[in-house]
DNA sequence: CAGTAATCTGAAGGAAAATTTCACCTTCCG
DNA sequence: CGGAAGGTGAAATTTTCCTTCAGATTACTG
């Protein structure tokens, strides 16, 4: 069997003392530097070891491969290995001087951490309970404000693409006097963060007086808002910090519990909802450049 | 930069659309089975995948390495990571049966796999040069339509919230005589997934040819929305199925995006942009219910 | 629906890298 | 000090990789 790249290090120190000085010197560099070696051709390692281009061949076969080109490969391997197991494990808070990369790298983790966060603490009851209330519901209604307005704008702009009939209310205002037309079998549904967000919660208030089945998305399963909710859909909230704020984050999981319910609506419309997909994808076409040619 | 092996099957994933036929072939077979690739010469490789050793080393070109020489060696690596277990859980489609459970699992997975593989692919000295320009920026125009209309809200948004002017276009109409506007050291940031969204490109070009900065978030880095673009940021996609389309998985990456752009704004206009901050939390206070008592 | 222009594709030739060969050099024993 | 055994690298050879170009294909245009 060929050597894998982990093996390697040993092999160079077992076979060391059978080599002789300028293999000895080409292997040395390899253990050192597998990534730095990785780079180079024979010609450029035996430059960069003093040695000539055959004396690296030889001993990539003491080493046991066929050529150099196979060490190559190993060492490569071996550099994507160590780089990946010294993957420095950013978990600290995003400070105010920390670079682009650090950023890039915090973000992304904080938000898979909130997604994972999320799709354990959901209920997935309730969730289906949702579902089959928006299912057979005459419209949806969602109300949102701020940075939830955005998630609100987004659960109706999906639902309208599956053939729903659905509207989402920012306008509090508006929202109340929509709110007061419902009747049973419709859906209304509120996202709010705090759970206390008053122009989210009297539209809801509204709807569920006048006898509709009402959802609450929220970070406070025990706030004001899932009094007037029949289903209460429980976003989980990350770690906060001076720099990003809790309205970020949320943000991302209030997004998981919208898709999961547009999907589970999907899922139980599908014959309406899929030629209904296509269709609207049809219809913006043409408000896409045209291709490039030949293809 | 090279891209590493770690990014690699997620560029696959982001430049599949403008590839051709055969080269998407190829890509298919690296991104595959990359171990077995590893092995393979450029001819191995025609010849597994029914092309030529000109398409094998046209897509290698177009993943970002120098030549087919320097792609094996990122797949030696990337099978090296795979085979010490840091291989990535690859989930299967969201079906149209499946049960809640599973759909909610599924759409979190997939969701944290687009955030990887957009942290690891995105460029971040083009991250850093947006950021630059946005900082001196006297005024920041967003422009973005349906889905990525809420993502060109919400940095508009959250540009707001730190005493920048920023505004946020969905109608083009007002979008180009807004454009029309705009002078040298303004910005325009044109979202678009498929980066060829006329309604979105029109606005970006007029702010262009007025000599604004102008930054793109797309998912095609050489769409039409490039050319008219001083930065290119690379959103990456996820596999898309019939009920999680594109648009679906490419929110979550241009969120992240928008959400690095934000922080390093923020990060550099710290002075005024920490009280700003905690300025809009106070002045939203009044339109939350009180607190519940205790806590 | 045909013409046309652009792009895609692979075969063949040219460049680069890897491997083998072979002559020279070192070293060590007699 | 002579000679043999193995170490070493320059050059030749082979393999692999890359570029060029002409034909095939495709998608737009009138």
């Amino acid at each position: 069997m060929r050597p894998g790249p982990t093996a390697l290090a040993a092999k160079v120190r077992t076979m060391a003392p059978s080599m002789t000085r300028s293999m000895q010197r080409v292997a040395e560099a390899v253990a050192g530097d597998p990534a730095g070696c990785a780079q180079l051709t024979v010609t450029g390692l035996a430059e960069r070891t003093g040695t000539s281009e055959a004396t690296v061949v030889r001993t990539s076969r003491l080493l046991g491969y066929p050529g150099y080109r196979d060490l190559r490969l190993a060492l490569a391997g071996l550099a994507a290995q160590q780089e990946s197991g010294a993957a420095p494990a950013v978990t600290a808070d995003i400070a105010v001087d920390d670079p682009m990369p650090d950023v890039v790298a915090k973000l992304a983790l904080d938000e898979q951490q909130t997604l994972a966060d999320t799709a354990a603490a959901l209920d997935v009851a309730q969730v289906e309970a949702a579902v089959a209330a928006m299912v057979s519901a005459r419209r949806v209604d969602v109300y949102g404000v701020g940075a939830s307005g955005l998630v609100s704008q987004d659960l109706a702009q999906k639902l309208l693409r599956i053939g729903m009939v659905a509207h989402s209310h920012a306008d509090p205002h508006l929202a109340v006097t929509n709110a007061v037309q419902m009747q049973a079998g419709d859906v209304a549904v509120a996202i709010t963060h705090s759970g206390r967000t008053v122009d989210v919660i009297e539209p809801l208030r509204v709807a569920f007086d006048q006898g509709a089945t009402t959802i609450a998305i929220t970070g406070r399963p025990d706030g004001e808002v899932a009094q007037y909710a029949d289903h209460v859909l429980t976003t989980s909230t990350a770690r906060e910090s001076e720099l990003r704020p809790a309205a970020m984050s949320s943000r991302t999981s209030q997004l998981l519990v919208v898709d999961c319910l547009f999907i589970g609506v999907a899922q139980r419309t599908y014959e309406t909802a899929a030629p209904a997909l296509s269709a609207s994808y049809e219809a913006l076409a043409h408000r896409h450049s045209p291709r490039p040619r030949g293809r």
